[in-house]
DNA sequence: ACTTGAAGTTTCAAGCTTGAAATTATTTCC
DNA sequence: GGAAATAATTTCAAGCTTGAAACTTCAAGT
């Protein structure tokens, strides 16, 4: 057992080559179908999403953390939500630097359609695995995560 | 065995929400690897290995079906590799409407030392996976793009 | 040879994304 | 209380990315 022909680290940047080609796969196909079937982005679907399961009004800077993008990446998104009528800003009452967001009463109707139908197309994507391959895979990326950050 | 508490729909969707964060996390530590360490870009690189994996002058087209992104994206990144002398267009010879597109020598010394760089950065970032984890997270990646696509 | 259709590439507008600088507000420390 | 450091957000230029339209060239059938 244990077959080390190949040497670790060239195993690792295997392993991270088909990753980065599997979600590439998988969010090109997102975008297609977001774009042809809802007439939305995936960028403008991934801040709804925060904002909905956030369930109450996030900061901007949550927001940006929570989607490992910019600072003004967020701001851009979001003018462009809330320019569309789905999304609101107010300002915090008790620091005036803060901006709190969050989806309006039509964003979040918008969205609960899109869930269904992003989860539905979703579902065909990883069809082909069952729980106990679902659970493995991300064991396994837990276990990447480790202690490196 | 075999707990079911999750229903399959909604498993696959929290690994695929897992594999993006994963990889989304992965990009920005290398795009930040590359820029700060080495000025460079990711797409760059990304076409620069390509290229350099090719080892011959490459169709555009099959450069952007390589790396997964649109034509007009290849052109563009390309054009700044041309401009900064490290990738070479040559018009095919049977062919008027194909350009070949491959390493210039610069280019290709360049991307050497890159290359070497972003392996020992992966390799860190990957870590904690062993050789039998890392051939696990292969399989399965196989078995998710089984017959799907 | 001519037309029609298809293929390869580029161009373009719009949107996405980053990192740095600027802006505004808060906190901390004299 | 005022200066200086810190924090939250926006602005901005540059680059990335897409999808559609335009352009050039080739292939096939007439």
């Amino acid at each position: 057992m244990n077959d080390h022909a190949t040497p670790l680290t060239r195993r690792r940047l295997r392993t991270w080559l088909r990753i980065l080609r599997l979600t590439r796969r998988a969010e090109n196909h997102l975008r297609e179908f977001l774009r042809r079937e809802c007439d939305t982005t995936l960028p403008r679907f991934d801040v709804m999403a925060a904002l909905h399961r956030a369930g109450k009004p996030m900061k901007m800077s949550e927001l940006s953390e929570r989607l490992l993008v910019s600072n003004g990446n967020a701001t851009a998104v979001v003018d462009r939500l809330e320019r569309d009528g789905l999304a609101l800003r107010v300002a915090s009452e008790s620091d005036r630097r803060v901006k709190h967001v969050a989806l309006s009463d039509a964003g979040r109707t918008r969205f609960e359609a899109l869930a269904r139908a992003h989860e539905a197309e979703v579902d065909k994507l990883f069809a082909n695995l069952g729980h106990e391959e679902l659970d493995m895979m991300r064991t396994l990326i837990r276990r990447m995560e480790g202690q490196s950050q």
